[in-house]
DNA sequence: GCTGACGTGCTGATATTTCAGCATACGACA
DNA sequence: TGTCGTATGCTGAAATATCAGCACGTCAGC
């Protein structure tokens, strides 16, 4: 069962060196090794890229004496794919409830009250527009 | 670096149980290894239930004569996590920008000029509401 | 009471991940 | 030119994760 998202075959430090590269859109290794949790030595980071480049999930460009690295899947899509496995994960598919969530997350100080009018607008502004 | 999310330190199938759990809500040793990607056999779920358990990220009840896993972390919280790690990830930290992917995501023919009104909506009606 | 189906606890083997170190290349600079 | 600092490529070892199997308990049905 299950689709696979290409995230599911990744390792611990396979996945936080992709998270990287996307929250930073392209590092050298240097940057990210100090951007990991706990960080391993240089070499180590250098190991986990080499096989992120052997699943084509990252390249790199030269940039003078070092290489730059960054995600070979376009952000656009990556923002989708963590969208959905969220929604699907834990919100039981329903964007609606992620939005909310997503709301109330930015502004932590909203009254519920607040959220579930915000909410109504949001569900009648969609309901206008399509 | 680095502040450390909880998720960040589970390897490959301790993610996909506790993903499962949350999907669930609550699940039998059966149904996780059936939901699992490539399900390995009973044995092999087990142990990643038991390190789970050392690790108190799941709880587990009896049912009659066999367990009941269930995530030791409210689902709010868990969505809250997930949803701070994908915007911080993906959407270098702005929550709105993440509600307009996720909309997009839920009615995807919508043109982008609707989007761009839908968002215009939403934000007068947060300026509003606070 | 036996037996088979199905559950758990635990232990140790296998596979994968994670890592360090060595060989090597290249540019900066005294 | 020689040397130092910093980079990569690669190889093999250490640490972890993944898994299978055995011992054992319980319950239903013959």
């Amino acid at each position: 069962m299950a689709k696979r998202a290409p995230t599911d075959d990744l390792s611990r430090r396979e996945r936080q060196v992709m998270e990287i590269l996307y929250r930073k859109g392209e590092s050298t290794v240097a940057e990210i090794m100090q951007a990991m949790p706990d960080p391993p030595t240089y070499s180590a980071v250098r190991s986990v890229l080499r096989i992120l480049a052997e699943k084509k999930l990252v390249g790199h460009r030269e940039d003078g004496p070092r290489y730059v690295y960054f995600p070979a899947r376009p952000t656009d899509r990556a923002r989708e794919d963590a969208l959905e496995h969220v929604v699907r994960t834990y919100f039981a598919g329903s964007p609606e409830e992620a939005v909310t969530a997503l709301l109330r997350l930015s502004d932590a100080d909203m009254t519920d009250a607040e959220l579930a009018r915000l909410r109504e607008k949001i569900r009648r502004a969609r309901a206008t527009e399509q």
